[in-house]
DNA sequence: TGACGATCTATCTATATGTGATATATTGAG
DNA sequence: CTCAATATATCACATATAGATAGATCGTCA
């Protein structure tokens, strides 16, 4: 045990606001910068999800202050741009990423059973 | 038609607030009054998520208001009591709940590719 | 009967979360 | 060099959620 504090057991974060969930899984699929995470939920969710300027770095810090994302110095060696800040998920991140997931996978169960009661 | 009012698109109406899609998922199962909705909340999270009356009462209200959920005057024929209020899904609440099913089992997916390389 | 906890609906106030508009600066394409 | 797209950031407002509380009825049990 190095680190003094103790990770939280992830379920007692949950249920997760929306847009943090939306930003941690942008972000499974590997370190990203604000202004791109804003292009992968919108493309994610066909244009119907549509986090502006505000709500993402709002989130962004949130997130950061929970310690479920923390900035990275990693820099791409080329097609960089020195204004980019990027983003990793922690191990914590990644815990309650899929702790949520695990969540709302319930419910898409329940509403499949209900309301397509052919198709078990 | 009978219906001057158009059904807007679901889709228009997502993502949905948690506490509404929650209290959707629940009435999928079949018409339920409001504390009955409280429990089945309660229960179809395993805890984690709990939803006080405040939560409840206003998000339903909303609902109503949203038409994707109705008050039912049918009344189970035993074991009643005079003081409940029944509620059941529109066809609009129906397929509302089914976009927002669809929309984040698209999360869950992604989720799952991502932080099990694995398990495809 | 009448006392009492559980059930049931409801709202007040407070906090948390989400969003449009705007600001400021840099980059890249023409 | 100009202008749209990129990129980060915040303000002010709107919406969503939550704890506390209230009041009424129900069931049970002494």
């Amino acid at each position: 045990m190095i680190d003094a504090e103790a990770s939280p057991d992830p379920r007692s974060l949950l249920p997760l606001p929306q847009a943090q969930f939306h930003i941690l899984v942008a972000l499974t699929s590997g370190d990203r910068h604000g202004y791109a995470i804003m292009g992968a939920v919108e493309e994610s969710s066909g244009g119907v999800v549509r986090m502006g300027p505000a709500t993402l770095y709002g989130t962004l810090k949130k997130l950061v202050d929970r310690h479920l994302v923390e900035e990275s110095d990693r820099r791409p060696s080329y097609d960089d741009d020195e204004r980019r800040r990027y983003y990793r998920l922690t191990g914590l991140g990644q815990a309650v990423c899929q702790a949520e997931s695990d969540r709302l996978s319930t419910l898409v169960s329940i509403t499949r059973s209900n309301l397509r009661p052919g198709l078990a």
